[in-house]
RNA sequence: GGAGGGGUGCCCGAGCGGCUAAAGGGGACGGACUGUAAAUCCGUUGGCUUCGGCCUACGUUGGUUCAAAUCCAACCCCCUCCA
């Protein structure tokens, strides 16, 4: 499978790693720029994201976070992602109405593979200085000692202030339940940095902006234990222009494992993202330069699609590799342009037998996927959404048989204009 | 430990004996309009169905009643206040 890090490794001077990313609009706050600057400019900074194992993938709201570290990577600094086995056993309370559901170490331990692979497709691991690095804090929270803990780190947190945090306030506010475990997830956070700073020098630790009091946390603790001059860099909240969530979409979430979301979805989810969103998710999503993006941001009406299938293709090739992007985009130009197919359609097989005797217009439906039950199905075919090979039918009892079986040897069923699945008789 | 409030469909939230598969909103899906966009408008939104119906659902388990999301009891969970 080919690697999507084209731009393999540092191709960017170290030194303008915050301006660049400032100038890409991936910086909501930085500690302070200047110092920063100075040390990035001095020497190789080991900087780290924090990802909770709450799943075996990630999406796209965490995408943000890793085109973070790949930039800095590409700046020549080393990423450190360090995973929250021990932190995921507390539960951010961050942002949330309710205290998660707790994972055994199994679950955890298989989620952090999951997520490893997907962090394989946007750095480079190694062991060389700008290589990228993937700890996991239960490699030091699982054996903390409660009072030493307490005497060496708790002293340091006022839970006057901690009461201030968004992530506290918030659920004391709305009257929901924050247990002491979730209050304990910034005191552990923190303690996160300043252990990275003692393992691995780590100067940085970037998040959302949602992390911001997490993070200045952790920079306060490094030194006034340590004496250590750390620096903390969020990302804004991405929404869409709109105003909605980023990264819903009819199934769910957009993951960014091929097992979760086909990468033709994965495709879908960039090429149909809102007119005026399309500049400002080529900077944050994707490795064009900035010259590039202000060119195909000049494009306006329908033009501006090509822009989005740019966008499509390049976000898609850096989660999936180049040549999975390349058929996604193949398939969705011979599915949208051409009223064709494609091979990236998801297809599903059917032994042929069933389909001499013909399955009810209906049930084909249900069975490619494009409707959950057999209900929500013909309420599609009697909505006008049921199309059998770009044919509408209105009949939901309309016999599917081999004879709907089109030159390339498939059968197209569509639920409305966008969503196509094929069945295959075997 | 005590007193009060609460747990409703994907989410929020109304209902407080029959007219309730459960108002309203959000989300989602389909249609119209477009450019596979946004906005707007229309429709749909528990499952099965031979379309006549049949199941399952209002924290859990029992009970009262011809009839319960609605009344009663016990239990579980959450919130607030008191000790």
């Amino acid at each position: 499978m080919a690697s999507p890090a084209e731009p393999k490794k540092a191709d960017l001077p170290r030194v303008d790693f915050v301006a660049h990313a400032r100038a890409r609009g991936i910086v909501n706050d930085c500690t302070d720029d200047d110092s920063l600057n100075a040390l990035a400019a001095e020497r190789i900074i080991p900087a780290y994201i924090g990802f909770d194992a709450t799943a075996d993938s990630l999406h796209v709201g965490s995408l943000l976070q890793i085109m973070l570290l790949r930039l800095l990577q590409r700046h020549g600094h080393k990423p450190i992602v360090l995973m929250g086995g021990g932190t995921t056993k507390v539960g951010d309370p961050s942002g949330k109405d309710e205290a998660r559901k707790l994972l055994t170490e199994e679950e955890i331990a298989r989620n952090i593979a999951g997520i490893r692979r997907i962090f394989d497709r946007f750095l480079v691991f190694g062991d060389g200085p700008g290589d990228a690095i993937m700890v996991n804090n239960a490699d030091w929270l699982d054996k903390l000692e409660y009072i030493p803990f307490l005497r060496e780190v708790g002293r340091h947190f006022s839970v006057n202030r901690m009461l201030t945090f968004d992530s506290v306030k918030l659920r004391l506010e709305r009257e929901q339940p924050l247990s002491f475990l979730e209050f304990n997830y910034m005191v552990l956070q923190s303690y996160d940095f300043l252990e990275l700073g003692r393992r691995y020098d780590c100067r940085l630790q970037m998040g959302g902006s949602d992390q911001w009091g997490n993070i200045v946390s952790g920079v306060d603790l490094n030194r006034r234990i340590d004496n250590r001059h750390v620096f903390g860099l969020t990302t804004p909240l991405i929404a869409t222009a709109s105003g909605a969530k980023m990264g819903k979409t009819a199934a769910g979430a957009v993951w960014l494992n091929a097992e979760r979301l086909t990468p033709y979805d994965y495709w879908q989810f960039w090429r149909n993202t809102e007119d005026a969103d399309v500049g400002r998710f080529l900077r944050l999503f994707t490795d064009l330069p900035l010259d590039e993006i202000a060119h195909l941001e000049r494009l306006h009406g329908a033009d501006i699609n090509e822009a989005k299938k740019v966008l499509a293709n390049e976000a898609t090739a850096l989660c999936h590799g180049r040549e999975t992007a390349v058929e996604a985009a193949e398939t969705a130009r011979r599915t949208f342009e051409q009223g064709g197919i494609g091979k990236s359609l998801p297809t599903i097989d059917i032994p042929s037998g069933e389909l001499t005797r013909g399955i009810p217009f209906f049930e084909a439906l249900r069975r490619a996927g494009l409707a959950t039950s057999n209900g929500e199905a013909r309420r599609l075919i009697q909505q006008g959404g049921g199309y059998l090979n770009d044919q509408k039918i209105d009949d939901a009892n309309a016999a599917v048989t081999l004879v709907h079986k089109n030159a390339e040897g498939v059968i197209k069923l569509s639920a409305g204009r966008k969503r196509h699945a094929l069945l295959r008789p075997v």
